[in-house]
DNA sequence: TGTATCGTACGAAAAACATCGTACCTTTAG
DNA sequence: CTAAAGGTACGATGTTTTTCGTACGATACA
């Protein structure tokens, strides 16, 4: 047989769409009323363009959705985690051909990284011994 | 007056646009042939697109050109770090809400983070002291 | 000198993304 | 029962990004 395993590469989601998955990872599956609320605290969306924002996350995979009630439920396929790793391995590949080194220097030398920010990752690495 | 300083803010480069950049950046200063012909070692693109591609990004001031000859020279205005870090700063942002060490956790975890690339970090930790 | 080659300019089509209006179905309060 | 409120479906439109065809100017060289 051909595979039993579930597919792995999702596509990646675009700008909006990010939107809408951190307002589900930050609270739990959702209705679109809700996501929208959320979005709006933001910047000014239409209900329907959020509803047909979700609509098509789901068409790609990226969401499923509980239907068994009248306000559906969307959830995110994959995990957070899982997605945010993807996207991470993407933007490292992309920009530091694959060297997390490289963009840990960037990182460091980043003024808007703070002093706190540094001792959090010696911590880190030192627990990782 | 109003400004005198340099513009700080340049366009977000789409992906197409990075290839570019990420070219310029490799090989320096290069003609459009050239462009084009690193990009077709990887995917097929018209030699015209990457033509139009480039003189886009000059309108947008993310490249400049140099035309004393026919064959146009292209240079990124910014250097390849600051673009990079711009990037990465937005990055961390939307996914990470602007915590690094958030961001660092993730990098340590991913198996594609070689035992290697650790040693590296922790290498570049240690003098920063 | 004329024709093949290699370059730029640029409009416009194609594709990808994002937004919204409208139709229509369900639920609920009176 | 019915009207209002609130939900989904979905086509149409707007925008941005990407790709490409065509026109045309420079250069080289037979």
């Amino acid at each position: 047989m051909k595979s039993n395993q579930t597919e792995n590469n999702l596509p990646e989601p675009t700008k909006a769409e990010l939107e809408i998955l951190q307002v589900l990872w930050e609270f739990g599956p959702s209705t679109v009323r809700f996501v929208n609320d959320k979005l709006n605290e933001q910047r000014e969306v239409n209900y329907t363009s959020t509803l047909k924002q979700m609509q098509i996350l789901t068409e790609k995979g990226i969401l499923k959705r509980d239907e068994s009630q009248m306000k559906h439920i969307y959830i995110p396929v994959e995990a957070e985690e899982k997605t945010k790793v993807q996207l991470l391995d993407r933007f490292v590949n992309t920009l530091y051909k694959g060297s997390a080194s490289q963009l840990m220097m960037q990182l460091l030398g980043n003024e808007k990284t703070s002093k706190q920010e540094i001792e959090e990752i010696k911590r880190l690495l030192d627990s990782m011994e």
